[in-house]
DNA sequence: CTGTTAGCGCATTCAG
DNA sequence: CTGAATGCGCTAACAG
């Protein structure tokens, strides 16, 4: 008669819950939550009873109620300035192929470059009590490190290294990679090597201080060459920038750009107007995205090993989140990718 | 004497909580909650006084409780079968563009391509209560079908149009898109036109049977000129399959590939050997990436609106999470884009 | 190895 | 407009 065993009920979703299929195993509740989490602690008859309740029922764990009851929520916020840039793109695929398999949700989020928005978001996800929290480079304010910090939750700086990581810090130096590109320029015999640069977010100015950095070295100047743009990178925007700083400095004989679709953009345009690259003009770019080595020429550039940092950054996340000690620090290192655009 | 009002105390994540907050502001819970959701529902006064607890107890509220108290999430499940294909990122960013300014979250899985994965991923989703899912294409299995219609969640397919909608479905088709560009091809004067493709997805797919229908209303071969890899694409395999299918059928004039990535490479490998595009060999793509604009020769292809079909599929998840009663299917276009590859 | 009891922090219900 | 009681579904702690 009692086919409902559920008594009171003003709200409740309706979905079958752990009580359920407790009852229909004949055994406690308690006893399926372990028999779905440990199932070494349950004894192989009732695990069997349990398994098969949980199918007929279609059972559905209900995260929130877990989390609640553990505070553990097997959440991961990543917050990231933009979505659509291929680094970012492939840094999320690495951290999300690390998490997924180890039983963790990857909670996104996009700031748009914006430390306001940054902070917001922040907020946002704190609510959701991360397990842990991954965000992008070193340069957050004060108070958002405090907040973070007040959290108590394990937390990860990627892309970028820096001198005091707030808790973990995966990544490269972009200064020193600016400074190596243009020490290889010179290696390589340019003698009036510009820098072109656009949105010029942190990073980007990191690698812009390396080159003037090597340029001091070498008792040029630092500036005389340089042009960027806060505008957003694109195809186009390289290629207009090349113009510009061509025309003004004719002497000009190789170009350093903060990113590879700056200077692809650029190669384009030596295509159309039949400047030879690099005999007339060497350019480079940074990141090594996939079209760097197909583009005709191919193109020198600095590779960074995105997807590998994502995985790396997670993983330190998960260390820490199993236990484990692992360094607070990871330099994953960069290298120049030497090609046709700077023979 | 008692200045710990919480009394028991086993567990606990040691946060700020509402009765916290409620307590110093000299008020019940619950108004508290209104403050926070409904300002409007409380007195100035109170809100004041609850709003300056607020912030000297730098209360967060936890989205856990809320959930189970409210079933409501606020969260959006996002199932994509790549994260790194440019495609998807542009997607993404859409979806989150317009989901985070409503207070919705973002939670993200990548099935990389398997079907296994992906039911995988839905049933670690629904364990969530996501308020909504997103999920790509038209080509769940059936019993992916009735567990994700009897979540009784509302579900937005993107990126293609089906004939059975699970619920809501935003996207272009394929078939008419490939179709599409082949009869343009034919328009243009070309008489011996292949098809080149990877990993042959079902969007993939369909392009090929669009392309196939082209042809045969044209009287001509379908299966001749066609060659297809289950190799993921990238620049390098473009260029080896136009190598190939060249190879083997030289009267070729056309090619059509299932996506920019492939095409540009085809471009690239055409000016390392000296083969005039679109003179001796007319080259189209799909997608309309950045780069089919700014390559040399620019890039014919298929223009598809991919950040304002993320913005759409979400939107479509929240008039309907918001009561309002929207289309079921929308169908976002494309378009042709044509450039110097196929002049 | 299994069950009982008691809450996790919030929002719903209903009463003032 | 405000509050008290109650339970969302699950798991920690302890006992058996």
């Amino acid at each position: 008669m009692d086919q409902k065993p559920k008594s009171s009920t003003r709200r409740g979703s309706g979905r079958v819950t752990l009580a359920d299929v407790a009852a229909r195993a004949g055994v406690g509740a308690i006893t399926v939550s372990r028999a779905l989490k440990n199932p070494q602690q349950v004894s192989e008859k009732l695990r069997v009873r349990i398994d098969r309740a949980v199918r007929e029922l279609g059972y559905i764990p209900n995260q929130a109620a877990r989390a609640l009851a553990s505070s553990e929520t097997k959440i991961i916020s990543v917050i990231f300035p933009s979505l659509s840039n291929a680094v970012f793109a492939d840094l999320l695929d690495g951290i999300h192929d690390c998490l997924q398999p180890a039983g963790y949700r990857t909670m996104l989020a996009n700031s748009h470059y914006s430390e306001g928005e940054e902070e917001e978001l922040i907020e946002m996800m704190l609510a959701q009590n991360p397990d842990g929290i991954i965000i992008t480079g070193i340069d957050q304010s004060e108070q958002t490190h405090q907040r973070l910090k007040r959290a108590g939750v394990p937390i990860v700086q990627t892309m970028e290294l820096g001198d005091n990581p707030l808790d973990m810090n995966v990544g490269i130096s972009h200064l020193a990679a600016g400074r190596a590109m243009t020490d290889y320029l010179f290696e390589q015999g340019y003698r009036h090597i510009g820098f072109i640069g656009a949105r010029m977010d942190k990073r980007s100015q990191r690698r812009l201080r390396g080159y003037r950095e090597a340029m001091l070295e070498r008792g040029q100047d630092p500036d005389r060459y340089v042009l960027t743009s806060l505008s957003n990178t694109s195809f186009q925007l390289g290629a207009d920038l090349m113009t510009q700083l061509v025309a003004r400095h004719g002497e000009i004989d190789a170009l350093f750009f903060s990113n590879d679709d700056l200077a692809a953009g650029a190669i384009f345009e030596c295509q159309r107007r039949g400047i030879q690259v690099p005999r007339q003009l060497a350019i480079c770019g940074f990141n090594d995205l996939e079209f760097a080595s197909a583009i005709a020429p191919s193109l020198t550039t600095v590779s960074i090993p995105r997807y590998d940092m994502g995985r790396t950054t997670a993983q330190c996340l998960l260390d820490r989140l199993q236990g484990r000690q692992g360094p607070r620090q990871i330099d994953v290192g960069f290298s120049i990718c030497r090609r046709e655009s700077t023979l």
